[in-house]
DNA sequence: AGCTATTTATAAAC
DNA sequence: TGTTTATAAATAGCT
């Protein structure tokens, strides 16, 4: 169909190649749609020109996935071989691994030990014994910071109790004043809050449990 | 092109709808394999008929699956939405196993400690106290298994020893018998096979280290 | 499934 | 790239 007749063979005039080609893209994308309309079918095109620029065509009411999807399941092919074998090999490297430490942690809390032989089971337990240095050490750090900070609680609260006490007095002396009509140092006792809060005084101190 | 011009439009007629669709899908086949050939263009097609059936066409050299990657890098359209998530979301999943795993295991190992709470070091602790009860029981089985079987060795060592001593006497009373040239006993020592090899006599004995 | 009158697509030229 | 035009191809309606 043109002024003359030619071969199916490639166009090795690269001028005429890419021009043949814009028309023939048009005319194929436009067969697409005219199938897809004529007799309700579903047709996914996609071509890429010799220079990799992409066009395509889906026909109306779905999509290139859909097409694709469907593909598979009558095909039986499977497409996404690239992203999806990746995807795989992901989960099966992490599933091993997970394995891997699953073994571990099971022989770590004396499960499973039946397989091992006595050289495992002493490198086993030199972990153990590890973690348990390590784990009372940080346990006996738990437990200094307490009895350190009882110390300073205890000081801050005799230290407390002490200033309280020494307010009480002068409060007493100052209510006696007050009973007797004189108030030379009212102030005193005026500047006292109504709530009275006490702060710590170790804001920063380290005491979670 | 036919004896008559038609519209653009669902064709109604059911047989007719089929025919055009064989026609055409045929001539889009075609179509789709001359652009590839003519202007080296990479070309997929997929063709679903109404009644579900599936054609399709992709250029040699390639595949649809390389095709569509090419597609999706170009188009930045993700395909294959749904097979991706899910396996993306199986990764996470494990992953996030993964991670507990990991975390728990650098405990038991008395790593990472700093984060946590003396509930949670004394509980780890436990743990660990339970492991090692677990693996001492299992040291010790095989420590015992050890005993037994150097004691069966021992008493097979002598009963084999005493065999032996026996049969040098034996052999040593033909010798002298040979020596002498009287021979009422020769079979005894003709029966002795040239290589003794000494075989156990608790062959299912289980000591693997 | 073939046939063929016609419509379409497009090769070549501009 | 777009238009034109002569011609090859595709195909609608029949059989």
């Amino acid at each position: 169909m043109g002024r003359g007749k030619i071969e199916i063979k490639r166009i090795e005039n690269s001028t005429n190649r890419q021009v043949t080609f814009s028309k023939r893209r048009n005319g194929i994308l436009k067969k697409a749609r005219e199938i897809s309309v004529l007799c309700d079918a579903e047709v996914g095109v996609v071509v890429f020109s010799s220079a990799g620029k992409l066009y395509d065509y889906c026909s109306p009411k779905t999509s290139l996935s859909k097409i694709l999807e469907k593909y598979q399941t009558n095909s039986g092919k499977i497409l996404w071989g690239e992203k999806h074998k990746s995807l795989s090999a992901e989960i099966d490297r992490i599933k091993k691994e997970n394995d891997t430490m699953q073994i571990e942690l099971r022989h770590l809390k004396g499960e499973d030990l039946n397989s091992l032989q006595p050289k495992d089971l002493i490198m086993i337990e030199e972990a153990l014994d590890n973690g348990l240095t390590n784990l009372n050490e940080k346990l006996m750090e738990h437990w200094e910071r307490r009895v350190t900070n009882t110390k300073m609680m205890e000081d801050e609260n005799k230290l407390l109790a002490f200033k309280l006490h020494q307010q009480d007095i002068a409060l007493s002396g100052s209510m006696r004043e007050l009973e007797l009509g004189y108030h030379p140092d009212r102030d005193l006792a005026a500047q006292m809050p109504i709530t009275f809060r006490v702060q710590p005084s170790h804001p920063n101190l380290q005491e979670n449990n």
